[in-house]
DNA sequence: CGGCATCCTAAGGGATACTG
DNA sequence: CAGTATCCCTTAGGATGCCG
């Protein structure tokens, strides 16, 4: 997606109306989708809601991530406002990753959620066993 | 990531300790992620929160999306239990999508993050505004 | 320790052409 | 209309090495 705005026409086919379904909702997804719909944002920002934390404890907990992309994750969540980042100018260095308030915000409506997904797993097993027995 | 499982010693430094942070939240993050962070599922199912719609509906509404990617995702969200798919046999074909109970109940899970994005855009705006004029 | 910079691959995803 | 198959390219993201 190069272009945030699409200034294109859209053009409808005329005897088939549908304008704007839900223009601003979808939008908005789209948004969220490509602030925190990579592989590391929001497991990220869920282990700051428990606490701050350092550099090199969030590479530890969060299994499987590379020192680069937690680098750019942090750098990006920095960015939007999600969260702090603290240097202690000591040796060896120390940096400290903190949710601010907008961050705190965002976790709230990240727990729902959450929730779905770990009361959900066992359904969503369920049909995939399902879907892959028939086809 | 190709393992679900990681039966990793995951080896704590001894001193410097920190066992099991949340594993159980980070890991249902990944699940989550793992299924709906992509460009497009997340959009379908919104849309389909409004009515059921037709495989030419999506299409046309999800502005920017590709006929393959759109089967796919289709599959996918199929799989996973959250929509079903209604063929008719009539010429020209017709296939109906419709979120199942679990799909809507999703939904309702993503409705808070919806209205976080709506509502926090300028915030977060402002806040890149802010960081790209610093740095 | 907490980063960059570089390289390189694997996956995501678009364009196009063809089909029932 | 609603797909499938093929090709191709761009990107995310891992591995490695260096540096304050």
């Amino acid at each position: 997606m190069e272009d945030g705005t699409s200034p294109q026409p859209r053009h409808i086919e005329g005897t088939d109306v549908l304008p704007r379904p839900d223009e601003t909702a979808t939008c908005e997804l789209r948004d969220l989708l490509d602030r925190l719909g990579d592989k590391w944002s929001l497991l990220v920002v869920e282990l700051l809601g428990h606490r701050l934390l350092r550099f090199s404890e969030l590479q530890r907990q969060i299994d499987g991530i590379s020192q680069r992309m937690l680098t750019r994750t942090l750098r990006h969540l920095e960015r939007d406002g999600l969260i702090t980042r603290t240097v202690h100018p000591v040796v060896p260095p120390r940096v400290d990753y903190e949710l601010t308030a907008l961050g705190r915000s965002l976790l709230v409506a990240v727990e729902p959620l959450v929730s779905w997904t770990r009361e959900n797993r066992p359904s969503i097993a369920r049909a995939r066993v399902d879907y892959d027995r028939q086809e």
